[in-house]
DNA sequence: GTTTTATTGTTGACGAGGAAACAATAAAGA
DNA sequence: TCTTTATTGTTTCCTCGTCAACAATAAAAC
C-alpha cells in the first residue's frame, strides 16, 4: 500500500483507539459528565471569550449541539455566560469554580494517561518529537491553505 | 505546556481536521450513503469473513450499531452474508459487486485525497516516515500491552 | 441614514449510535 | 456425557448531535 496512506490510516486509528481506551476511564472519574461536556468545559477554559460559534469550530460540532449543550452546563452550574456592552447579539461563557474544579480533574486525568504511556515517549529524541510536531504543523497549515 | 500532551494534543486535532474536511467531499461523491456505511463497506473489503463482531472491533462502534448498518447495506444490495457450515452462529459479510464499486470509488477518493495533500508529504525524507511510523507502532504496541 | 447581506444563537424534527437485556449457539468444565 | 459459562447477533429504549428554518443583531453597501 501508498506509504503515505498507510500512515494517514494507522494515524486515525491510533487516535480512535486512544479515545476508545481512554473514554470509559475519564466518564468513569468524571461520572455526572459526558465525554462531550467534558470536552466543551476544556474549551471553555481555554478559549477567551467564547461563544457557541467559536466553541463550534473548536470542538468540530455544529452550532445547534454547543448550543444545547452550554444549556445543560449552565443548568448543572459549571458555565455561566455574559455579554459585552457593545454587542448584543453574540454570548459569551465562562467556567464558574465548579466547572473549573472539573476541568482540573480532567487535566488530572490527562496527565495520568501519560504517565500511563510514558513507555511510548521515554525513548524519543527531541529531533524525533520535532520530525511529528512538523509533520502535524505542516498538514495543518497545508489545510487551512486550501480551504480559505 | 507538556510536549507529550501537545503532541498527543494536536495529533487528534489533525485527525478531526482532516474528517471534517473530507467528510462533505466523500458524502457528496456518494450521495446515497453515510460515511459510516461506506467505512463499514471499507471494513468489510479489508476484513476475512468479516461478522458483526469484528466489525464493531474495527470500527470502534458497538456490536448493535454495526447489526443495523449491515442490515441497511444488506438491504441496498450493498454486502451479502453467508455461514459456515460448521457454524450456525456466526454470520459473515462480503462486498456485493455493487458494494465492490463503491468500494473502489471511495478508494479513489483518498487517492485523490492524498493528491491534494501532496505537498505535505513531498518533502518529506524516508527517515521522518519511519520515525512517525515507529511512533505509532510503539503506542498501538503499547495499548494492546495494557489492555489484556 | 436606509437597505441588503452576513452572522449570531436557538429550536424542533429527525437519524445515528450506545446501553442493556435477550435468545441462540458454541466452548469449557465437571 | 451433562452442565455451566462465554460469545454470537438482535432488538428496544433512549441520548446525542445534525440539519434546516428561524428571529435578532451586526456589518456592509448604497
Amino acid at each position: 500500500m501508498d506509504k503515505r496512506q498507510q500512515l494517514m490510516s494507522e494515524l486515525m486509528d491510533l487516535c480512535n483507539e486512544i479515545i476508545w481506551r481512554n473514554k470509559p476511564e475519564v466518564e468513569l472519574a468524571l461520572k455526572d459528565y459526558k465525554l462531550s461536556e467534558i470536552e466543551l468545559i476544556e474549551n471553555i477554559a481555554l478559549i477567551p471569550d467564547a461563544n457557541v460559534t467559536k466553541l463550534a469550530a473548536a470542538s468540530y460540532m455544529t452550532r445547534g449541539a454547543i448550543s444545547k449543550l452550554t444549556k445543560k452546563l449552565i443548568a448543572k452550574n459549571i458555565i455561566e455566560s455574559y455579554q459585552s456592552v457593545e454587542n448584543k447579539k453574540e454570548i459569551y461563557f465562562r467556567l464558574t469554580t465548579h466547572g473549573q474544579k472539573i476541568n482540573d480533574i480532567h487535566k488530572e486525568l490527562h496527565q495520568s494517561f501519560l504517565k500511563r504511556d510514558e513507555e511510548v515517549f521515554k525513548h524519543m529524541t527531541d529531533e524525533e518529537f520535532d520530525t511529528i510536531f512538523r509533520f502535524i504543523g505542516r498538514y495543518r497549515h497545508h489545510l487551512k491553505n486550501i480551504t480559505e
